[in-house]
DNA sequence: GATCATAGTCGTCTTCCTGACGATAAGCAC
DNA sequence: GTGCTTATCGTCAGGAAGACGACTATGATC
């Protein structure tokens, strides 16, 4: 091993990439913003930042998100007590480091390491933020991963894939949380504060790009001690029979998990 | 967001530290390094270094590995054909990222923003490699973190705290080797090349830190298809009627996976 | 207002998996 | 051989999940 020597090391710019997810239209969708110059110039990319001198890279990463979104971030490994963390309410998002991408031709300019974060959001009105106009926009994540879709569909127009190694940092990010939801209470990040049975399955059925069964669902969600208390109130907001309204409850991990279909 | 200025970014020192995680003695224990200079001279901390200017990630983390254990690293992320990843052969280590830590404070001298990295290795013979002699050893981790161990005995000479933010990474570290061998094939890293189903139960008993009924084990793994094959011969090296011997299978997630007893 | 479509909710049945645990097998030490 | 240790097979009860029937309560349509 060689000795630590604190006057000769190589220096890297750090930067913080995010992956914030939604659930729009019964799809599960990305944020992504327009680059404005080279490279990449006028493709699609994450949002990002360079970590301040300063700065901690979950702060970089909620300071990056609430420029992004206007969100505030619910960090679990910033709050020292799990108990105090408020579960989804008002507007804010779940946020968690996701891994670090430091390819040494990731970025041409010069030595780049990116800590990816990944933010669960609900659905929000409009996605800009920064300043230009049409320069941010949620996108399928199965457009962009340029994939078969859940029915077998061949995706026919593909777009132009994403700046930097960004589609590796987006799949990895869904694929994160499609397994995070798994089992844990995560999937209630992308619902409102309050919502009905019916909507969570909808958050399942577009993360994992499957059809479940509502009745086994109901049974499964409403059966694990902990996952949901009820709130009082009914919303006939998708029509049909009016459904009960729910808001997360404590528990954070659910035990057995939510199994996702295989096929 | 703030526009992309290459010139203009705060330059940081990026670091790979590594959870190097075996098992030794029915113990579950970590490398450790005594550190020969301030801060935190004569203290026990991860092994780690510079990350050099040319290099990746997964590269600085193997390269580390290898010159404090001679291990090579099998770095599923960096194979292209996962079928192709051979299993645990010769002397080869699992490697994976675990998380980045960048706390402004967390070293006092600079920015350096470490990459952690988990490795989990069979148990070897001698810990030292790099130069000096006793400057580094496998310690139990039940110890280094300091907590009540699986018999409800509390811990007696507390041994001095690990350097840096240390002691947090290699929680992370043991955290993350815990919840991943339940759901995947993950534990045969921990073993050598051909092991018993005792040997591999001994593996989750340590790393849980729980004793699991040695019928019911040896149902799961056995009737889990893909998880071992048998190699044909078998051993008395534990004792008792001899053992089977297997080696790892193809496959690489447990489904259903195996049940961490939460008492 | 009757009918229909849509969602939500409650049950049933079968199958699979697990935990608890008895029983047998095959080595080694004495 | 006796005893001890570990491995391996089998049985049984309980719980969870998939498949699916049945009923309920709204809004939309005729």
């Amino acid at each position: 091993m060689s000795p630590y020597d604190p006057s000769a090391f190589p220096p890297f710019a750090v930067t913080v990439d995010l992956v914030v997810l939604t659930v729009r239209r019964h799809a599960l969708c990305t944020l992504v913003v327009r680059r404005g110059e080279p490279p990449f110039q006028g493709r699609w990319a994450l949002p990002g930042g360079f970590v301040r001198a300063d700065e901690d890279l979950g702060a970089a990463a909620a300071r990056e998100l609430s420029e992004e979104t206007g969100l505030a971030a619910h960090d679990p490994a910033s709050a020292p007590d799990p108990a105090s963390a408020p579960p989804a309410d008002g507007n804010g998002a779940h946020l968690e480091q996701l891994a670090t991408y430091g390819d040494p031709a990731r970025d041409p300019r010069m030595r780049v390491v990116s800590v990816a974060h990944l933010a669960l959001a609900p659905d929000l009105p409009a996605p800009r933020a920064g300043g230009d106009a049409d320069s941010a926009r949620w996108a399928p994540v199965e457009s962009l991963l340029g994939r078969l879709d859940g029915d077998g569909r061949e995706d026919g127009e593909q777009p132009a894939p994403l700046a930097f190694d960004h589609a590796r940092i987006l799949a990895d990010g869904v694929e994160r949380a499609r397994s995070k939801i798994e089992y844990s209470s995560l999937a209630t990040a992308f619902c409102p504060p309050e919502f009905t049975v019916g909507e969570l399955r909808r958050v399942y059925e577009a993360v994992w790009g499957v059809a479940l069964d509502p009745r086994n669902f109901h049974r499964k969600v409403t059966g694990t001690p902990g996952f949901l208390v009820p709130s009082g109130g009914t919303t006939t907001r998708q029509g049909g029979r009016p459904a009960q309204l729910f808001r997360a409850g404590g528990a954070t991990l659910l035990n057995p998990p939510m199994l996702r279909p295989e096929a």
